[in-house]
DNA sequence: GAGAATATAGACAACATACTCACATTTTCC
DNA sequence: GGAAAATGTGAGTATGTTGTCTATATTCTC
């Protein structure tokens, strides 16, 4: 009987062995989220990113079954990435302006690799199949730290969860615009997104 | 047997004269902006939007030289919508609560009409080409009522376009997330948007 | 109503892209 | 060294998309 697993969508059609074929294998990833980036979805073709990895498109339909199951590598580095990036910046007690610049600091840093790769990810890559799971835990764990940051510093308890993900949108939407106009190292920038955070958490509840 | 192929780049190859295909070019238009809004860029194919506004393809190229030209119309026609809701929402003197509101009101009203157009109009939308000289004008006019709010409801003067470019990429951020959840008109969620605005507008400025 | 102007339809050519396959090259392991 | 496994190659195939062309249908002018 074959125990035949669904789908073996995001799976690798082969497993890497030797230490040539893993570093093909991130070769394409990483020309893949390059590609990704500067060229957006509509321009993400297999043979512009095997051609960008050095490779050929045979190699590159070795290991991954189709162009989804690619994407879906691409995505899962880069939240893993992002998610550790954020995570690093909103641990411990910190007084309310100490967390906005870790984390402003944290998610400029997160973007500055790929400027637009995250957007793209969200927004225009298909979530078809699988992806839906492994987007819908991203989003999660990383709602998970604005949760647990708005509750630690807003004096209401009260729809704390909208609140976490207001916040969260608004500093995506201004990093993604930054990053469209190259000003993601913007001191100026930075220190207005730090300011809206603190008004909005400490602020919030408080206007009548 | 003078053959004329003089062949005038303008927007529209032809101009429709009688009702009937004035109506036509509506509803390519319209079928354009509902593909685009559903599918996104890479989806937009134009077999597709000519079948979905019931007409052929022969008749899509009648009017449109080609692809970029009618993504162009359903940019121009789109933006022209949301301007004007928008600048209905921000006039004369209010309390910067009164102007929040409307604020967000008018910006979830132009987004529920195609909830993801805007943003694939912005992001995705190739931008090369003449259009680009538009989507600055829109971004330029767009921005032009949140600095005015700014200066008018901010003590300080200082950074007023920093203070103005944050405040309008977080809301289209916030904007932008509600309607890909299909949130848009949780008013909770609204509320939170407002108190955000009030408080970043009136706070910024005061944090040490 | 006749003929000209305008509008629509859909087959088709030219091209782009996802993905395959038979074979070449490198590495492992005895 | 050499067989077998692992890895790499790139022209080729199937499919889909843009944009053209010509035949046909509808509306306008007189």
């Amino acid at each position: 009987m074959s125990t035949r697993i669904a789908k073996p969508r995001s799976r690798m059609r082969k497993q890497p062995r030797q230490a040539r074929s893993r570093a093909t294998v991130e070769a394409i990833i990483e020309a893949g989220a390059h590609v990704l980036s500067t060229l957006g979805w509509a321009g993400f073709t297999t043979n512009k990113v095997a051609d960008a990895a050095g490779v050929s498109i045979g190699s590159l339909y070795q290991y991954f079954p189709d162009k989804l199951s690619l994407v879906e590598a691409i995505r899962r580095r880069h939240f893993d990435q992002v998610l550790s990036v954020i995570a690093e910046s909103a641990e411990d007690d910190k007084p309310l302006k100490r967390f906005a610049q870790e984390l402003v600091r944290g998610m400029i840093d997160a973007h500055s690799i790929h400027p637009t790769l995250h957007q793209v990810l969200l927004d225009e890559a298909p979530g078809d199949r699988g992806s839906r799971a492994a987007h819908a835990s991203f989003q999660s764990r990383y709602l998970d730290h604005y949760t647990a940051a708005v509750a630690q510093y807003r004096k209401r308890r009260k729809d704390n969860e909208t609140v976490a993900r207001v916040l969260s949108s608004a500093v995506e939407g201004v990093i993604h615009n930054a990053a469209r106009r190259d000003m993601l190292d913007t001191p100026e920038l930075q220190k207005q997104l730090v300011e809206l955070i603190c008004a909005y958490v400490s602020g919030s509840g408080r206007s009548a």
